[in-house]
DNA sequence: CCGATCATGTAACTCGTTACATGATTAT
DNA sequence: ATAATCATGTAACGAGTTACATGATCGG
């Protein structure tokens, strides 16, 4: 249950967004560790908004295709703030790249190699726009605390990117040496 | 779609295994980056069968709490490595510890400091049990080539944990100087 | 016999995904 | 006008989760 709450700390950080503003934010920003798509937002929305967490911005208009704007309301920035606190198991792990490589030691690497350079591309890229961003917005000196803390959050994503360059390489490495089907 | 991928290369790891050995499977080996529970197993083992890519061994059982053992058929070892080699986008990342530090930059750390020792010892205690796997199975010497693909997916293991323990350190030791609600 | 545990399954529900629908606004 | 795109939704489905049901086996 975190994308609920997720959009509170959207709708938290820029306050009278609607739908789709979120839903842009979500393919970046909060989306790096977040991802969700328009229908799923609308749908939580609608949810927030009857448990009376936001509230749409008053506008009088008919809704349909007309831009909807919400904020927070204090009892939804009560429970962020519980949710932030409360203790939270972490999920077990799915990651269908290392499955695919357990199943690889298996059924043999024919053919593998190709996606696994595109993965390492893919990697190379985000985590060159991690370090963008880190230039851009989190340069040398005195941080808020509040700015520490994003800060910190995106350096995790830079070390998970720099880990996946990194093992992918070595991946590729060990590959050519294995490759062709066995049995 | 990645399931049933996950079932199949551990049946063929270990050929007529019922469904509880795979869901005790699934709590270690496999389950460190494909978890699934008994539920999920049983019904996929439906479904597989039904398709023609496992079969239940013969043995004349009336099914309902009797042991039921299973094997890989030709097709479930070809669509197996079909799917190694297939190009597979990477699934966008959901990471419920990091929205909660970004949160924590909005609603502040109250409370956080707890649940994010906790989490540093579990990620301690995989590392260290990753550790062990490595010592025990993977000593030091001349691997055959599905041994050296087993040892890369643990390595990514071991680095991953290690990389979370170094984090959450990192992040326990911003965490005071930031204390307190703002606002 | 009886409880614990082994073993297989059903049912109901939530979350996430994919495909589609509909109205409003803007540029040509 | 009309096509593109902005903006908000609906519908159907599949994967994953939680709670429960049922039969078999084994120790006391």
């Amino acid at each position: 249950m975190s994308l609920p709450h997720a959009i509170l700390t959207a709708l938290l950080e820029r306050p009278s967004s609607s739908g789709l503003d979120l839903t842009r934010r979500f393919d970046r920003s909060i989306g790096y560790f977040w991802s969700a798509t328009h229908q799923q937002i609308y749908r939580e929305l609608g949810r927030l908004e009857a448990e009376g967490h936001i509230r749409a911005l008053p506008a009088e208009q008919p809704a349909r295709g007309q831009k909807k704007a919400y904020e927070v309301l204090p009892a939804g920035r009560a429970e962020l703030a519980r949710w932030t606190a409360a203790a939270q198991d972490p999920k077990p792990h799915r990651d269908a790249l290392l499955l695919r490589l357990r199943a690889a030691a298996v059924v043999g690497t024919a053919g593998l190699d190709a996606d696994l350079r595109r993965h390492l591309e893919l990697h190379r890229r985000q985590l060159a726009e991690y370090r963008e961003i880190e230039q851009r917005d989190f340069p040398a000196g005195a941080d808020s605390a509040q700015a520490r803390l994003q800060h910190l959050v995106l350096r995790a994503g830079i070390e998970l990117e720099t880990f996946w360059t990194q093992w992918l390489t070595e991946a590729l490495a060990e590959l050519p040496v294995v490759d062709g089907e066995p049995g």
